[in-house]
DNA sequence: AGTGAAAATTGGAATAATTCCAATTTAAGA
DNA sequence: TCTTAAATTGGAATTATTCCAATTTTCACT
């Protein structure tokens, strides 16, 4: 009914074409990435899971997570050398992060420049995956 | 006279021009680097490294590295969790990381390209440094 | 050439994200 | 209900990297 609902069941089928179970900490952690698209880290998902499921352990966040990535559900996102950050948009999008605030933001890839990107690409190589980062910053409100 | 030569110049430049000293260590890695240019780790320079200088240590390795990105001669690149590998292409270029061999190639990138990947930021964002990076594989000979 | 201060190197300990593992719990089907 | 496979759990292990304190080197200035 309520979209939440809607989502689970997303989950519960995208889990049951893999061949996988839909457990309560599967549902938890997901419905966690989606509630608030702030890109958290691994450990931050796992402090925000517990207040509703007190027994669940780091082990099993990782677990979750590596699931979710597997069925298309969520992406990891790496910045440098720090810890792996998860993002349940699945459109074509690539990362700002800004150096200031440490935030990052999604941003909207258009098929054309998609196109034009594997374009560059030598002939006989084949790309799967395309991961494009921006690092700096944005204006604040007062900077002129 | 030798190119090599030419290449010490600049390093001696660059880290003058940072207030920095030209040392054996970072000389000997930084040729190191530009020899082969298959993007290694840390470690891998490490054991490349110990032959010429068999006292120099890892955590003097990964002293020079930063050295050498601060100045702009070297670049880390990341490639999920991997370790990090470096890369002496100062040239704006993508890598295309081959899932198959886990060998890494840079990929030029034409001004255009560049242009039109800034252009996709909102308003009010700025980027200093972009990172592209293609996963896939490259056909192989005898591949049709 | 000699000296002193700052910078660089070194080995080893410390850190931290992630993975591994063996034991227990849970779930789904016969 | 029973069986079996899958999932979860806590803690140990791994590993790239950073930190640290002690030593060595370098450079500028006499």
């Amino acid at each position: 009914m309520s979209t939440t609902h809607h989502h689970s069941d997303s989950l519960a089928h995208k889990l049951a074409d893999s061949g996988l179970r839909a457990t309560p900490q599967r549902e938890l952690v997901y419905q966690t990435i989606l509630a608030r698209r702030d890109h958290p880290t691994a450990d931050e998902i796992f402090a925000r899971v517990k207040s509703a499921m007190p027994s669940i352990s780091l082990a099993t966040v990782y677990n979750c997570l590596e699931t979710l990535i597997d069925c298309d559900l969520v992406r990891a996102v790496n910045f440098d050398r720090a810890p792996t950050r998860y993002c349940p948009n699945l459109r074509p999008h690539a990362h700002f992060h800004d150096k200031e605030t440490g935030a990052t933001h999604d941003v909207d890839l258009p098929d054309d420049l998609l196109a034009a990107l594997k374009k560059i690409l030598p002939p006989g190589y084949t790309a799967d995956a395309i991961d494009i980062t921006f690092r700096g910053h944005a204006a604040r409100a007062g900077d002129n």
